[in-house]
DNA sequence: CGTGTGCCCTGACAGC
DNA sequence: TGCTGTCAGGGCACAC
């Protein structure tokens, strides 16, 4: 369930087991996720020492002292296990420590794993474009309005743009535009300074509330089973059709292009 | 360039 | 150990 909250809930799970530690062995189970592995992947980063993990909008990243960066994204269905007792067929990448074993699991393999130079990283051309994190000190309504500036798209649709902000995913924008009372469909450019000075407040919140709530799932995170999922109970609109929003409105739900959107036409304007 | 659509892949459900 | 249809957190290629 990997958007913002859930890549960091994952990153800050994998740290204490990997920070530090040398990693021994290096297990390709497949030839690839949404892309081929990076070549020779195994070796490059068999006798590394893990230096230091972080994330960027949804990618995790795992530094070594070689100079390289793991980046991993987890698509639709990734998730590491912590020493799962045995191995799955949805397990397709495994990295041995001393201590522990580490599985990527991605039932559906949108996700990806590529070992870019450390140096290099804003400059690699999945990040070159990327827009400041959500959480930032960049991300503000100025930087909202610049973006939105003469644009007739939905909001939604822009704020899943990661070049606009970059992080959100799905569930957090549904989410953030019910808090900042901004309906979904609203033309961009359209949004008032003093309105979208409430969405970069709402964004923040939604986030720090969801991962402060994935925090709890860190145990989870660390068990072989490790199954998530303790944030839908503090969803406002997301996946609750027809049900009462506090105003006396119901929530509702639209598809576009396969993809469903919630949110309160009473209140969200 | 900005905007909208469809596809990659597998699994979990609901309904029959 | 049914079957079929629908849906799922992302990202990208492509058409207009």
């Amino acid at each position: 369930m990997p958007e913002l909250p859930e890549v960091e809930t994952t990153v800050r799970g994998l740290e204490p087991v990997l920070k530090g530690a040398r990693i021994e062995r290096v297990t390709l189970r497949r030839a690839d996720l949404r892309r081929p592995f990076p070549e020779g992947l195994g070796q490059r980063l068999t006798g590394a020492t893990v230096t230091g993990l972080g994330r960027r909008a949804k990618y995790g990243l795992i530094d070594t002292d070689r100079g390289d960066t793991l980046v991993f994204h987890l698509g639709m269905s990734g998730r590491w296990r912590i020493d799962p007792e045995e191995l799955g067929k949805h397990d397709h990448f495994v990295i041995e420590t001393a201590k522990h074993r580490l599985a990527l699991n991605d039932a559906r393999r949108f996700g990806s794993v590529d070992l870019v130079p450390t140096g290099g990283l804003a400059e690699w051309p999945a990040f070159a474009a990327l827009g400041p994190e959500p959480l930032g000190a960049e991300f503000d309504a100025a930087h909202l309005a610049q973006a939105f500036e003469d644009r007739i798209a939905p909001v939604k649709a822009l704020l899943l743009d990661q070049r606009v902000v970059a992080g959100l995913g799905n569930i957090y924008v549904c989410e953030a535009l019910y808090l900042a009372r901004i309906a979904p469909t609203r033309a961009a450019g359209t949004i008032s300074r003093k309105q979208l000075t409430k969405l970069v407040d709402a964004v923040r919140e939604v986030l720090t509330a969801a991962i402060r709530a994935g925090g709890s799932t860190l145990r989870d995170y660390a068990r072989p089973d490790g199954e998530l999922g303790y944030f839908a109970k503090e969803w406002r609109v997301y996946g609750r059709e027809g049900e009462p929003c506090a105003c006396g409105g119901l929530v509702e739900r639209r598809v576009d292009s396969g993809r469903s959107t919630f949110w309160c036409p009473r209140c969200q304007k």
